[in-house]
DNA sequence: AAGAATTACAAAAACGTTTTTGAATGCTTT
DNA sequence: AAAGCATTCAAAAACGTTTTTGTAATTCTT
């Protein structure tokens, strides 16, 4: 059948043994120089330490890991169709985690999952590889079949993002705080026809918010309309088609709680549209504070979050994690809210 | 000094040997069968390669690279100042890239660098511990370190944009023509007096679009005058300020050509608060189409690319370097303009 | 039907580490 | 001065692959 093709190109390493013989020492002596072993006069450490650098040594990570069955790697898994959504957040993220994983000795990989179905198939194909020691992603969903899988091979992970059952670690925003916070400022303004544009139902999180907004509804003695409500995708259905279907419906909300940002900024068209002024004849909130939040008109008022510091708690956990601490950890970061100027007094308007 | 901490965990996977045992074959048959070699009977084959299923075996990453010494993995490096710039640009990048690559049998891995001295740091860190091929970054810079170091070296990598000496491969933009077309949009809406609100003048990119700018004025008879031109920056000088700044030196630009999208929002908001309307006193044009450009008001006229095109002609390129093709190639994709309304016919106006 | 060619597999070496085991050296103790 | 004890290093094995080399068994030549 085939022939291999061979790769003419190597560029040349130097390995152990040329820092051994460079150092006039063994190659074990070598590897417990360099890895801070006890047994090994500090003259000759010296030495070792000098050839290393001269020679630009470091260790083969192929080499190690083999020998270690140990990576120190830990893979983040992005999921493509979330990274359109909300690109920064993912990057945030991963930001605060590289941080907090470099200090604590290991690598961050990122990995990639082209759609859905994907999603799974590239974990087993990480984890069968053995090309890292544990696993984080987000988006995750009630119920996750990732989870299931990864829990059943006892392959250690820590999502963003919660599920149903919630047996694993995990980091995430307090959601549910985030939606009631919404409504109570919302109310404060007078506001009790109050609309939600969320984010797909398919993820935990905007089960979460619903439930804040229902909780936030219910402490102010308004009762839910589920009809207020309507579902925002990517693809077919953004703001702007969810706030025309609902003034369809013959709802007229005089604020909307929208899932993101950019839910949020496609609704104030179509607003517009429909003859309204975003801000003052409709109040609006969005969610994550994206970089343009505060440049459009009016100034999307929305939840920030601080995404380094839930990347840096995110990689500490998984340090903590990756040392032994076998404890299920929950840890949920606030999301504190960003006032600008699309939400507003709530009054009658001529539609 | 320090004893090392053993890990306790370590997830069970199977191995080339538990495979060999179960076909009741050898370990090297059991090696050739599944890399496709010729000398292996038929029915042998399909029993290792049922076995092999059935254990969900993957042969081990550390052992077939240091036995390859190759490890079919391309590294991405992503810059941090970077990424907070322009985030869907980076990530269509890697999405038609991984398409690319995988196709082709190779692993993609992205990594991140976490400042400016550090992005050096972060690739000889890569290329010296053997953790990749083949390397991919982006944000050139017309003199640049990392590039000296790479050839230096004799490592494969292609850039995401040019340099001065362009010695390398690389996939760009075509910026110049982006510049030109920007230009001639613009004198043929009746503006005459053009201003710039241009990205960091350390990349490349920005000096060739600024080379653009330039042609398509001197095309038109306009003389270019340095004094319409600002250059932003995340941090310290938006679009906003940079406005401001240039109506403070006395200048009245009809026209605005902004390097990115961000500059162009944040520059609409600088506009009104003098008391001009963008996209009617003063027409706007900016740069990369990101996902909420549709959605502001005026929505923005802008430049598309079609980044998952790029990624794939990169993943393209890089495949075919790693099998041999040792030739320098450079690549320019087209940037398509997309109209909307933030550009208007030029006339005079009060400010 | 005897030798040559082919087919299908196994044995073993190598990749670059880390770590265990053991040995030589010098020093302390009696 | 002999025995014991640290100290410092070297030798060797192991990690899981891939590939070369070798060798039975089979098929093809004449």
């Amino acid at each position: 059948m085939t022939t291999r093709k061979t790769q003419a190109n190597t560029p040349i390493r130097s390995d152990i043994r040329s820092v051994a013989l460079d150092a006039g020492v063994s190659v074990s002596t070598v590897s417990r120089a360099l890895n801070g072993y006890g047994d090994v006069n500090p003259e000759t450490r010296r030495r070792i330490e000098q050839s290393a650098e001269r020679l630009g040594y470091q260790a083969s990570h192929a080499a190690s890991t083999l020998r270690l069955k140990k990576t120190n790697t830990v893979t983040f898994m992005v999921s493509k169709p979330w990274t359109k959504f909300v690109d920064p957040y993912f990057l945030g993220i991963i930001d605060g985690l590289e941080l907090a994983l470099t200090a604590q000795g290991l690598d961050l990989q990122v990995t990639l999952a082209r759609d859905f179905d994907n999603e799974l198939e590239v974990i087993k194909r990480a984890v069968e590889r053995g090309r890292s020691d544990a696993l984080i992603f987000a988006r995750t969903r009630p119920e996750d079949e990732r989870i299931d899988w990864l829990e059943k091979r006892e392959f250690p992970f820590i999502t963003v993002g919660r599920t149903l059952r919630n047996s694993h670690s995990f980091v995430d925003r307090d959601q549910v705080k985030l939606g009631r916070d919404a409504v109570k400022r919302l109310v404060a303004l007078g506001h009790r026809k109050i609309g939600a544009l969320t984010t797909p139902m398919r993820y935990t999180y905007s089960h979460l918010t619903m439930q804040g907004v229902q909780e936030g509804l219910a402490a102010a003695g308004i009762d839910y309309d589920p009809d207020l409500t309507i579902e925002c995708f990517l693809s077919h259905r953004t703001g702007e088609e969810a706030v025309t279907e609902l003034f369809m419906r013959g709802q007229k909300p005089t604020a909307l709680i929208c899932g993101n940002d950019l839910i949020a900024i496609s609704a104030m068209e179509g607003l517009r549209r429909l003859g309204l002024k975003p801000g003052e004849d409709v109040a609006l909130i969005g969610c994550d504070d994206i970089p343009v939040a505060a440049h459009v008109r009016p100034a999307l008022t929305t939840f920030n979050l601080d995404l380094e510091a839930l990347g840096i708690k995110l990689g500490q956990m998984m340090a903590a994690r990756l040392n032994g601490d076998t404890a299920v950890r929950h840890e949920l970061v606030p999301a504190p809210m960003i006032i600008r100027q699309s939400d507003c007094p709530g009054g009658e308007y001529e539609a």
